[in-house]
DNA sequence: TTGCTCCTCACGTCACGTGAGGTGGC
DNA sequence: TTGCTCCTCACGTCACGTGAGGTGGC
């Protein structure tokens, strides 16, 4: 038998760019339950399986309690029509979040440029007339 | 003397679209002093442009400690070199982490798109073939 | 008396970050 | 004995949401 691959917490944390708070927070809400060796957690390759899972939902906007259902409802029917529809509903909710997200930045990216143009305005106007400042004198925002 | 507009917590926060809690939540944090007719809030003209100032912060990106230093700026040394430049600054950094935000959303986006082109093909499947689910038939993510 | 608006705590949310204090094996 | 990695609480963060329980004026 060959002897199945296990990773540390810190060694799992590291090939997947997380911290090892992330993984008991993680395991905390249910969505990890690796061995233990005593009081030590020992990864399995399953394990990994399934924290890629969850970092995948994360990339993808879910928050972990969705992730949590989704990845539940496949342990116990994988591939059934009930899953893919209610996968593909959130998917589609997912998705009009995340146009509207993208509309918001680029409405504060174009207002952030306009705000960067007046501040250069309105500097250089201070080096050409460095007396410029006096007071009584009002100033627009 | 014409006597001054005033507004109620609800009348701001309706007509800005926050809530009562947001407004108060400001206050605590030292961004409105609104005055008071006993325990009740009583916003003035001044309060209201500070509030929009602040909304229009929030809408930027940046986080109330930050909006309330570049306000509090805007107080003591309204369009000051210095004040100018620390706002060109973090107007600056703000820019590249929204761009950053922009292009992570356009990758899961992508992603998503992806993800329910495979889920429609699966169910397409189920569909072809009703009695395709068989134990110890193995399917991929 | 009933509604309405206002008030002040103060805990909850979300996904962890960040110590504090302690243990086990080289 | 010193380091290193691991462990378990448990409070902190951020911008509010959400009751709970009480007050004042029509």
């Amino acid at each position: 038998m060959t002897s199945e691959r296990t990773w540390t917490i810190a060694e799992l944390a590291d090939e997947l760019g997380v911290t090892h708070r992330t993984l008991r927070h993680y395991e905390q809400l249910g969505l990890l339950s690796p061995e233990r060796r005593g009081p030590q957690r020992v990864y399995r390759r399953g394990d990994r399986v399934r924290l890629e899972l969850i970092l995948r939902g994360r990339r993808l906007g879910f928050g972990l309690a969705e992730i949590g259902r989704i990845i539940g409802m496949y342990d116990e029917q994988p591939g059934e029509v009930g899953q893919l529809r209610y996968l593909l509903q959130r998917v589609a909710e997912q998705r009009a979040q995340l146009q509207q997200r993208r509309h918001d930045i680029d409405a504060a990216l174009a207002e952030l440029v306009e705000v960067e143009r007046r501040c250069l305005a309105d500097l250089r106007q201070l080096a050409g007339e460095p007396a410029a400042r006096q007071p009584g004198q009002e100033r627009d925002r």
